[in-house]
DNA sequence: GTACTTGGTACGAAAAACCATACCAGCGGA
DNA sequence: TCCGCTGGTATGGTTTTTCGTACCAAGTAC
């Protein structure tokens, strides 16, 4: 099924069949663990360019703070979408990457890409 | 293209080409009009079933309070996803809908669902 | 010896989000 | 006459997010 299903299908599918089928929704803890002002654009980030250091992603979401990206980026470190490697150099260097959970996330961004490209002027 | 595409695929299309084409993001917008605790849950139940009094939307959303509901409502209809339809009756019916616009995000929830089936438990 | 580098941490303050409670109209039913 | 129904609004308070600023280590260049 591609990104061109009606509504219908869609409702078949996700709505009639694997809602019910036992009480666990397959969106709304998604749409939980991605909430926050930042996670999503991070993650979209490292969708673009991967690896990136702590002061790359930094220098992208300029007006964040040193404390919001690291709170957010431990969340998603916990969350398993993405990973942290520390290089034991002076001065230090940390790149993030994209897990494989992490990447899974592409097509996610790829219909808010879709639906931004229709309907942002 | 299909959600099967491959990383490089995005990159090539979206990262590269779009992104940096006229400074316009077709994503961050999407992103920040999607923010809060309530809409993306809103717009999924309206997916499933269309459309939903106000009473039945609040307890299908089972904490939510009134204000949280109106006012996300309400953005909702300002950003032209949610279409608010009144009978004036009493008591009162007030119906909502998805508009087409609204209706166009379904394949952003259909993505969700499927990282979701993949990855929840 | 001083300044500069990176990837953070710690702290408190400010802002935003969220919540509980009370209240309203206006008709139908007991 | 009083209650209950719906779809809210108003108010104020609490909790959660977010922000601003200062600071750190440990090496390198000047």
């Amino acid at each position: 099924m591609n990104q061109s299903m009606t509504y219908e299908e869609f409702q078949a599918r996700v709505g009639s069949v694997i809602l019910t089928e036992n009480g666990n929704c397959p969106v709304t803890p998604v749409i939980q663990m991605l909430q926050g002002k930042w996670k999503l654009q991070i993650i979209y980030e490292l969708c673009i360019q991967s690896p990136m250091r702590f002061g790359e992603l930094k220098k992208m979401l300029k007006p964040i703070t040193n404390t919001m990206l690291t709170n957010a980026l431990k969340e998603l470190e916990g969350d398993g979408l993405v990973h942290r490697e520390q290089y034991n150099e002076i001065p230090p260097r940390v790149e993030y990457s994209l897990t494989e959970k992490g990447r899974d996330l592409l097509p996610i961004f790829y219909a808010i890409s879709q639906w931004g490209m229709k309907y942002i002027p």
